[in-house]
DNA sequence: TATGAATGAGCTTTCATTCAT
DNA sequence: GATGAATGAAAGCTCATTCAT
């Protein structure tokens, strides 16, 4: 691919990224376009469909972040991994990226149908850190990598609905997964 | 008002609460009023924008809620009656009703705004059950009632992630409020 | 319906058959309402797609064509029936309506499948009057109905194809059919 | 011009004929250069315009057929030649080649006045089998040779109208030339 | 007052053509 | 010369809102 072409798709991409994480889908393509300094068709080449665009800015932010959770987890003891991963994500990753969220809690793209390699890494990461607290005694015994999921979900929800106590609020929500 | 046009009302509001309990936001106007069996113009009459609409949809059903709320803790001991409300909430009343649960999530309107009055009512419901589960040791003293809403929206989206174990991690979350 | 909403219904349909006969498929559905003086959404009220609405005017061609078609038969002896019937039908008809035309010619529409009942009803009149002008020895005994409305398509190519002579030449094709 | 541009320049040219033929002019610029391995761009050096790449086709097949075209009366009595050669070009030129069609039937381009030549050639040789053809008493005396070429455009509707008889009808076409 | 037709801005997408690489 | 990325003007269609009936 050509160096013009890709600093396009990079620049469509993050602003893209920007756009969808503080306004959701909602965001038209042509002000992506204007904001990238491209020409609409310019984003159509690059993703045929809106969707399409949608799926590489999700697809994009879980790869970073499967890679930085797993750079996170080695340099954690296997009893807190599993926590400090979560505390990061919410904290760190969700804080202001509502197409991250929403691609969480399965709203506007199904993660699993449209990129199961990605789904399946995030998940892999999940069920390696849960099962290492599970053996270290810090996780309850009883949950499973989706429902782990899906708590993280509600951590995003919590963070959305108070977001000055978030920090605090997301250790109560984490508190919930401890082994008692 | 007239009896018809009260009736009218009624019936659009009906329809539309069950409307955006199913589709969100996304429902056109045109096709509530067909449901409703009037003419759009009839559901301009009685809410000005599709947003007075939603409003009016989410204040009664809130209104429900409280009332819901004051009757079953009547009959719940002081111990327990916050954790059967915030399991009811989200088991019975959130279960079918994305319009309620955005608008506990803070998304589509904003219910402190745009009707104070059904905030402070159901603020004031939760405050007291906090209070008094606070004083029967069952609930983390460091909580307050924003706190609590926080924590119904987080689990909120639980639910709607894995809606077939939502009984059981709704149980996981709420853990995090209680007193060890 | 309501008066008005006839009224531009029918106006439409008017400025429509107007536009496709003129300009064929490729117009605008915006400047058939800028033509028709509405807006672009009561096009699309009334007819759903551009295709409907192109369907609609075919239709519409093609009852009445049908309609005088029947009234013409009546006047004319069995045996000059069918001719007279095709070089109206092409030098009336066909003269200035590509709608009209492509429709015969299987473009743009199929008429056989969008709307059975009209062409039914179009292929039964030819069937009639070439029944009797084969009865009456003026058509030849080895066609049928279909092959005449394939020679009508013909008869309306070479009008396009040299109108300034289309009066002798549509002779000249019409004169294959007849028995020698 | 050199060697690689020339063997491009008959490539585009070749797929657009394919192309043509099969979509008439509704296939995109970019899907041509894509089948013919070359970049839009390339397309465009040697035809400026999407219009002048069709003439190129048009012209490239209408001089190819007026050769075969000589070359096919060459080898037939005076008295057929004609009637072999209208047979020969809906049946085996036109049957598959939409551009050739439309072209003969004046849409999409202007032959006549987009290259005169061409036109002109080929009106020749259908002079040249008229006049023998009537002179052997076989064709009509009075038809010229633009009436011929429009039973011709009218042969290829019928072909057109009616694919699976096309060989019987274009006779009955065929046979409205005849001097009775 | 109720109706539902009309409006028109706005959205996604396509594609002939231009131009930087 | 060749490439294919970028452009940007349409096009078809939707829907919140207004207004004639």
């Amino acid at each position: 691919m050509r160096a013009d072409a890709l600093r396009n798709r990079a620049r469509v991409l993050e602003v893209a990224y920007e756009a969808f994480a503080t306004d959701g889908l909602a965001v038209p393509i042509d002000e992506i376009a204007r904001r990238a300094g491209v020409g609409a068709g310019t984003v159509y080449r690059h993703f045929p469909t809106k969707t399409d665009l949608y799926r590489a800015v999700v697809e994009s932010r879980f790869d970073q972040l499967v890679a930085a959770g797993r750079a996170l987890a080695d340099g954690e003891p296997a009893a807190d991994a599993l926590f400090v991963l979560l505390r990061t994500v919410v904290l760190q990753w969700g804080a202001a990226d509502r197409g991250l969220k929403d691609a969480l809690a399965g709203e506007g793209v199904d993660v699993n149908a449209a990129m199961p390699d990605t789904e399946q890494a995030f998940l892999s990461l999940l069920a390696d850190l849960l099962a290492a607290a599970q053996q270290a005694g810090t996780a309850r015994k009883d949950l499973d990598v989706t429902d782990v999921k899906a708590i993280l979900a509600g951590a995003f929800a919590v963070q959305d609905a108070k977001p000055q106590d978030a920090e605090r609020l997301i250790e109560v929500v984490l508190d919930g997964l401890r082994e008692r």
